[in-house]
DNA sequence: AGAGAAATTTGAACGTCGTTCAAGAATTCA
DNA sequence: TGAATTCTTGAACGACGTTCAAATTTCTCT
């Protein structure tokens, strides 16, 4: 049942966005009654975490399966530092503009969610464990650029140079200032990530 | 009429939020009936347009008003180049990020409203206009910084430099992922520019 | 098996929303 | 002034998320 109510918001989600996503549909869908989503979820936003929940698992999954490639493409040299032409940070902004575009409605779903409910509930723990790992990605490579900075000092700007990428390809997408074509916001991040890696090099 | 609507619009969504916003209670606000909206906007989308180029505009005025207070700081040097310590996008990046504070739920409301009705309404020419002076406002340091850079180049790569720093800031304030204090978000803008900065000095 | 208690499921109903439109009020023109 | 035209109004419509009393199913004990 559960499981049945989240593939089902997914599914709409995915090919009709967050937007669409209707409580009456949804139970037409699953064939249940309206109340039952009610006694399996206290309202839609705790379906919607759910949901959002899978996609960022989607996106690690994502991530995993093209650093497998990388890596057999390079012939699994495991340590040796930078040895294509792209680097680490490259590579990981433009998985990221990969994945959105793969999977565009869900992952515009991640960030349009805004709760609904009055003097809001909590984020859920979980939710908030899986968006920190997020910035843990990024946070390595950049470690390796700069073994200088200190843990805390990586931690944030790690999330800093995460929510610069992910702006780029927001706004780069956003219809309201008219979407960029997908081979230029590629072209952007890559080159901007670029900008940022040599400007990280140059110390502070 | 048309401009007490704008006005009350304004105040709900600057003090309550784009969410807070309902038909009804401009009525009453504005002492006229629900329908007399209609009379003067198609759909309450274009009202939140107007309000929302209100916001743009406000956002020009903001920066004039820096700009003026900077260059009675440094003595008017008119021509001078870099005269203090903050480069000029550093200073621009501080600026946006000082009136998205000033002006959360309004600026939040510039990015958070999607347009309802289906198969969606164009978005008015005057607002794509607006819009885009604001990245020509981003263009003018880059090409100061980066003469080599040719008229394309730089208009989209000032798009995407001012699309990093929004980003920075909207998913610094993000409740969802856990709002940065203030002056930790103004730190990390200022470095991540300064970065973009000492990269874009390298060439390319 | 059966009767009664407990838990679960149900969909009609509630309140709110944006938007519409027939009817009423105001204005214009002859 | 009387008819024609325009503007204004708020009740009504359909869609929404959510609730809850009633119906149904499941469990428990004799």
């Amino acid at each position: 049942m559960r499981a049945a109510l989240i593939a089902a918001a997914e599914r709409t989600i995915a090919t009709s966005g967050l937007p669409a996503l209707k409580a009456r549909d949804l139970a037409r869908e699953v064939g249940c009654a309206l109340g039952a989503i009610y006694n399996v979820f206290p309202n839609l936003d705790a379906l919607v975490f759910e949901v959002n929940g899978r996609t960022l698992a989607a996106f690690e999954e994502f991530l995993a399966r093209a650093e497998r490639k990388e890596r057999e493409r390079t012939g699994e040299d495991g340590k040796g530092g930078q040895s294509g032409q792209g680097s680490q940070l490259v590579r990981l902004a433009l998985v990221y503009v990969e994945f959105a575009l793969a999977n565009r409605l869900r992952w515009r779903a991640l960030f349009e969610h805004r709760m609904n409910v009055s003097e809001q509930e909590e984020v859920p723990a979980w939710y908030s464990g899986e968006q920190a790992r997020l910035f843990t990605l990024v946070e390595k490579p950049l470690r390796a650029l700069r073994p200088d900075m200190d843990e805390k000092e990586a931690q944030i700007f790690a999330r800093t140079l995460f929510s610069g990428v992910h702006g780029i390809v927001s706004l780069g997408l956003d219809a309201k200032l008219m979407a960029l074509p997908v081979s230029v916001l590629k072209e952007q991040v890559a080159r901007f990530v670029e900008v940022v890696e040599a400007g990280l090099r140059t110390r502070k």
